[in-house]
DNA sequence: TTATACATTATAACAATTCTAAACTATTGA
DNA sequence: TCAATAGTTTAGAATTGTTATAATGTATAA
């Protein structure tokens, strides 16, 4: 259980202000036990079922492109029609549920992180990321 | 060099019926000699510029769906914005060079595919890609 | 405690995509 | 060969996710 005032040192440490809808963004997405995954859409439901004063969608999408850009969130491209987040910011890779949509933490024991033998000349790697897409058995992909 | 027939045959042998516009669309994507990653508008614009009667832009989507389901075509996911598409259905991996937003096949000397150890339980896997983001060495990352 | 820079907000704007319904065309089979 | 019909194209409207705008509000530094 973190504090309120570690997130208010947290936001401050890197130069945001720390506003109530900003602390109760953290509280959703960094006081839990596991990696969250979420799209903007989820949060800003999330966020109306537990508060009874809103916070605006401009708001949510702000803070989380705040967060983003200080590093507190990573951004996943599973299909176009819309952002996923993910609170592990570590490098990491992911299973997308077709069935659900969900997407679910890859562990070290899951994969073997793929080598890179020869990179595009001139240009340095930003990241390695793998998506597994898996679907119940009978499902057709897509 | 494919010819006009053989995209006649390809169309109905998957219950799609050759128009001249799908027929328009396969000349543009299928006869090359490379791999075509491109998106919607790309094709598009590229349709106006070498047509000079046009075909509608719900068409383009159209028939880009359909190639895709019949399988002539991939999706590929890089970032929320816009969809890719590929012409190389194969099993293979991106370079995404975030200078120029270009998509770069990988071939099998630049990586080593990635070993999936352990899979969720109950569900198939349909697809293992990786995305490997690349920048001049100064830019920062996105 | 006030000036100021930063945040929030509702709403408008936007871009990519999908939907709709009418007009059109390829195919089937009398 | 010529309807009937099932599939296709089309323009434009609608939808969805997201970003921009500009006015109002608030945290912070001096």
């Amino acid at each position: 259980m973190i504090k309120n005032s570690e997130f208010i040192d947290k936001l401050r440490s890197s130069g945001l202000r720390p506003t109530k809808q900003r602390l109760k963004i953290c509280e959703l997405l960094f006081n839990r036990d596991n990696t969250f995954h979420f799209t903007i859409n989820d949060l800003a439901k999330n966020i109306s079922r537990q508060l009874n004063e809103k916070i605006s969608l401009a708001t949510v999408y702000n803070t989380v492109h705040a967060f983003k850009n200080k590093g507190y969130l990573k951004e996943i491209s599973i299909n176009s029609d819309k952002s996923y987040f993910d609170t592990n910011t570590t490098n990491h890779h992911h299973f997308f549920d077709q069935d659900t949509n969900e997407l679910i933490d890859c562990t070290d024991d899951e994969i073997e992180t793929p080598k890179i033998k020869k990179n595009i000349l001139g240009k340095k790697i930003n990241s390695v990321e793998v998506l597994i897409k898996v679907a119940t058995d009978n499902q057709n992909q897509k």
